[in-house]
DNA sequence: TTGAGTATACTTGTCAGACAATTTGAATGT
DNA sequence: ACATTCAAATTGTCTGACAAGTATACTCAA
């Protein structure tokens, strides 16, 4: 049997590395990201380095104009109420249809667990496992589209996190005590319920978020 | 003052040619896709038509392995099942909050009448003013990245209708009584029933779409 | 005749180098 | 101080090339 081996592209590793360098907040919107430079840190050509810099463009994580060097996208209080929002669009309809089929996914009440157990080891290790949560619950809609457009979603969240070190912005206590509520909502087939519940849980970290950023 | 021109690259300018020809229906998964095909037919150079190439496989219209020339993504009942499920996800939930403040988008209101006038002069017309009605409640929810989302659906969507002619699929009476349906429901605050009706609504267009693709 | 292996053509991945076009900031002159 | 011009930096696009992988056709032996 052939064991199935994943071979990247040189556009895909570069692509990868600096995505990960941006959500890591290594690379921030202060700097340009010029292909040039991008080309000589990886060794690679310039076609090479403008591919992988389009890429994470198509992603959101980068912007640019023409002519422009690229730069990591900043995300303003207006940008994060929007992405907040669009969650809460596509989260509440989840957490309804998964009410009335009274389907508990068993990722995101791990991942709920892990929140407290992360409690104690510094605030940061606490973002991990919130967006494990919510990931989790998306997931569970099987539907690939969805999954793809949340992901997307988680990006650019992620990156206001890091942004704003997002230490002081979560109390582990009251999210775990949050998401048990719409897991419990979930669980009894409480569809309104749950939805309700998950609003006011993305409505309070949306307002957090957008305060900080808003110097 | 300046008047805003838009000042299109070549890359973008055989990007939107193609996406016209696949949304047409004029290029089909039939045939193979290849950046030296592409890039004499247009007379550009082959980087510049593999840019347009992996901008459309970002948008989902083209598919292709490495090493492998792209084709016209095929939209099988499966695909398509999954797409009809995002849109019900999305659009539900945009009609829950519109019922809650009372909105009705006036381009839905529109599109709708539309749909009526364009009965007479054949199926093919018709589509255009349901898609029309269908982002109009989106837009009308003014989130950014929510149409973003939305608007790559309705490319496969538009996709698909093309591949099956999309003829005698649809009843133009029918369609424009189920749409002031949820339009009432919308106005007369009834959250539940308007996200119901879409949940019919789309759920025969799926199975009616899913089944014409399922040779 | 059939099957396996090889050889060949086609296509994509990546690179190097170059020039044009545009933006941007600084130097210049009034 | 302000407007203009110039130069540097950056991106858009092209040509040309080679490597690497895929798919197909072909040859030769059983």
């Amino acid at each position: 049997m052939t064991r199935p081996i994943a071979t990247k592209t040189v556009v895909d590793a570069v692509t990868d590395d600096l995505r990960g360098r941006i959500l890591t907040g290594s690379l921030t919107s202060a700097e340009a990201v010029t292909e040039l430079e991008i080309a000589t840190t990886y060794g690679v050509a310039r076609p090479t380095a403008k591919a992988a810099i389009e890429k994470l463009v198509g992603e959101n994580l980068l912007v640019r104009g023409t002519h422009k060097s690229a730069r990591v996208a900043r995300l303003g209080p207006d940008s994060v109420r929007d992405i907040y929002l669009a969650r809460a669009y596509l989260e509440s309809e989840i957490l309804r249809r998964l009410a009335t089929s009274r389907a508990v996914p068993e990722d995101a009440v791990r991942a709920n667990a892990d929140i407290l157990a992360a409690a104690s080891s510094g605030d940061l290790a606490l973002v991990e496992p919130d967006l494990r949560f919510h990931t989790g619950l998306v997931e569970a809609a099987g539907n690939e589209r969805i999954a793809r457009m949340y992901s997307s979603l988680m990006s650019e969240v992620r990156l206001c996190m890091t942004r704003v070190q997002s230490l002081h912005l979560l109390n582990s206590e009251s999210i775990h005590a949050e998401h048990s509520l719409i897991l419990d909502a979930v669980a009894a087939g409480d569809a309104e319920g749950a939805a309700r519940i998950l609003d006011r849980h993305l409505a309070t970290a949306r307002e957090r978020l957008a305060e900080a950023l808003g110097e």
